[in-house]
DNA sequence: GAAGATTGCGCAATGA
DNA sequence: TTCATTGCGCAATCTT
């Protein structure tokens, strides 16, 4: 996954993948979707010039077909997995989201305590001063009900 | 984005499409793979440059490569924003786990605030309790360092 | 209904 | 050598 070249020596602009069957004048041509590899082949065979020891990179040649047909079953391989990958990323980001969404709540409720007890503390803490300190002109007495209920917020 | 059906058309063996739409302008109903027995061709030549007016199937005709160009453009860019889409989608992963990183650190923050304070809380309860109700044989005294003091926790 | 966008597929080069 | 990846062009569809 890093290089980035790409020769391509193929195709020449009529599109034909420049290996074309040159002095081939005849091919049978069976195109057959043949959508299942079947592993063997060996299904109506019906290669052409019957020559037969031919180099690797002849495109008659037995070995190439077979070749190419491995070549294809992986490409189709990596292909699969590759977008199976792309599913399996995409359901990644709803799961986080979802727990993102969970965790912020429990944040709130939290938070929600955490205030709730604060302002307990500060009632307590006003009431112990008042007993302690009986002596200002208001007597011990209902305290009013204090404004700005939040200590101080947790940082960040 | 919907629909994955795939006649497959193929090409044969030797790399060559099947299919030749040639003499076919109708609306299309449906393209049977429907091989084109190159016997009808002369001794083998295809189309000889004559002239222009090309079904705009002809693999020679002007209209067919610039088709051909345009497409191959658009392919491109498809599968650049395809790849760029991937890429970003893993971003969001990695952002939101990030995220949630930091949500869950608060929240061990903030579990832990919440903890002192209910500790503190206890110790007061007592205190307050020792004090209204000093008849025990234990006077007022310093209290036994309570073990634990973790209140209930939150729920969820 | 033609132009652009997508998608499956095979080929070849290249990576591991 | 074999299999895995990846860029590319083609053609069939789908979407505008």
């Amino acid at each position: 996954v890093s290089s980035g070249k790409h020769p391509v020596v193929t195709m020449d602009r009529s599109g034909v993948s420049v290996i074309q069957t040159q002095g081939n004048g005849s091919t049978g041509l069976q195109q057959v979707p043949q959508v299942v590899p079947s592993g063997a082949r060996g299904g109506g065979k019906a290669t052409p010039p019957s020559k037969a020891k031919r180099s690797a990179a002849d495109k008659e040649s037995e070995e190439y077909r077979q070749r190419r047909e491995r070549n294809n079953l992986a490409v189709k391989k990596s292909r699969m997995r590759s977008k199976q990958k792309a599913l399996d990323t995409q359901q990644r980001v709803n799961e986080l989201k979802e727990e993102n969404e969970r965790l912020e709540a429990k944040i709130r409720l939290l938070s929600k305590e955490l205030s709730v007890l604060k302002d307990l503390f500060l009632e307590h803490a006003h009431n112990m001063a008042d007993s302690v300190q009986p002596l200002s002109a208001e007597g011990p007495g209902p305290r009013s009900q204090s404004g700005n209920h939040n200590g101080g917020g947790s940082s960040q």
